[in-house]
This record gives structure tokens, sequence and C-alpha cells, in this order.
DNA sequence: GTACTTGCAAACAGTTTGCATAGGC
DNA sequence: GCCTATGCAAACTGTTTGCAAGTAC
């Protein structure tokens, strides 16, 4: 996701309609490294809609995932974040704190075809404990 | 996974029992390279074991994930899927099918640490459609 | 006005848990 | 015999669905 306005008009152009509660999901996601879930969004965005159901979140981030302004991460194992950050980019989760970072690498395998088989996405999740529990770790100590 | 005898002497030396239930579900795992889900695995042992329980084959994959015998894949989005092969290696998936293939490359990256975390483990997921169902698509047209 | 969208609640799937009984060591 | 593992069912979590009422266009 560029920025919110470019999402609208794709999302008009594709016929889907512009409701205040979807303009407050996208505005929550736009710029949004934090990698939310479904209900990290909904309490986020309840906020400002106090009204706002599930559905309508879920609806939403399905939407968005189908005009691609929005990847899927199932790197935390339970439940599905979301990144508005489409470029290709990694991600660490940190087994201590479950947060979920973006990583940038150059040596990112840009491959479209791989064993026959053809390539639309690729995903690289790395695992392990975070810079900031290392830290706190080594205090307790 | 090297093989079910290693696996169990492994198990014996940590304190866990062998119980002819565990040992179904580890036969049904060595050499497994269909990435079973849970409820994979407890379809096929209860050919074999029709009293076994759910809880049986989940108890049973959580020590062999905490011994390191499998690893857990959560390329599918929905349901977590099991690998006894824990040699470091890639994965596919087809949106097509749904079916989960290994990925052996040569560039994989042997990283340690990345931005100040410590790394354990990386997952590598490519997605996309599978040989069999870009055939299967050209036939159609 | 017409369709798509919303909110609600119920349904659903995968996984986990509590507890009495069974069984490995 | 002790202590862990089993089986069952119920609980729990994240997500999806059905439907009447609401609303963008």
């Amino acid at each position: 996701m560029e920025n919110v306005k470019d999402c609208l008009s794709k999302l008009k152009a594709k016929g889907f309609k512009l409701t205040p509660q979807r303009l407050a999901v996208i505005e929550h996601l736009e710029g949004n490294s934090s990698h939310p879930s479904a209900s990290d969004l909904f309490e986020e965005v309840k906020k400002k809609y106090p009204m706002i159901s599930f559905a309508t979140v879920y609806n939403t981030l399905r939407i968005l995932g189908e005009v691609q302004e929005i990847k899927q991460l199932t790197i935390g194992s339970d439940k599905v974040n979301f990144d508005p950050n489409t470029e290709q980019h990694d991600h660490f989760f940190c087994r201590e704190c479950g947060k979920i970072m973006d990583v940038f690498r150059k040596d990112n395998p840009e491959v479209k075809e791989i064993n026959g088989h053809c390539v639309h996405e690729c995903q690289i999740y790395f695992y392990g404990i975070c810079s900031e529990c290392l830290k706190a770790s080594q205090k307790e100590e």
C-alpha cells in the first residue's frame, strides 16, 4: 500500500464501495509496520468506530488482499498478521516477546520458477530472540 | 528425524515414555515427505489404532518438536503441517491443489544474526502453482 | 433504486485443556 | 507403585458465514 488515496482509487476501480469503516481500516494500515492481526486492527478501529464488527474488518482485509494492497504473514503460527508494505522483504519473529520485525536484505532470491513450479510469491521468516529481549535477559544474569 | 530408533532413544533419554500410540505416530512420520497436518496423522494412525485420540497426537507432536525431531510449517495459513526432515530446506505451497513440496536449494542463507536479533531458525516459503496443476490447466485450454 | 456492505450472532475449524482411568517403567 | 500418558469431551481462539437492515453510488 503506497498511500490511502491510491488504495481507495484502486478499490473504486474494482467496483468496491468506499465505506467509512473500510476507510478507517485502511488508514490504520497505511505506513503501519507493526504487522497487526485482525483483532489488533479491530481494537484500534473500534476506538474511532465503536460499532464496527469483526466481519467488516475481515471483509476489508480480504478485499485488500485481493487487490494486493496488503500481504498476509503466517509467521506467528496462531493468527494471521497483515503487512501493508507489499515490497519484497523478509520478517523476523521474536519467540520471547512475539513481535514481528521487518528485515530488508539484498540477497533475496528473485525466483520465478522452481523445480518446474511457477512461483508467485516468496516469504522468508526468521525465528529467534530479538535484540531487546537479548539485552533484557543479559541484565537479569 | 533420522530414523525411528534414534528418535525413540532420544525420547527415552529425555524421560518420555514410549507408548504404542507415540510409536505409531513416529512411524507414520519417519521418511514422510507429505508434510501431514495433525488431523492427517490422526486419520492415518487411527487405521491401526482406532482408539487413538487427537490429544495424544497433539501431545506426541509437541514433544517431538521439543526434542527437535520434527519442524512445524505454517505455510498453509490454516493448519500447521509437520516435517520430520529437520535438515535446512525450503518449501513450496501450491495454491491450486494445496500440496506442500520440499525445495532443496544451494543458496540458503546461513544467518545467525540479523539486525542485532539472534536467529535460531529460518523458514523459506514459496507460493504459486505446481508443475502438475500447470499441466492440468494447459490441457483445459 | 439497486446492489453491495454492515453488524450481529451463530457456526466453524484447529488446537488446547481438565480430569478420571490406564499403563510404561 | 509411581508418575506420566491416554481418551474423552468440553473449552478456547481465530476466522467465516447467513441474514436482515443500512448505505454508497
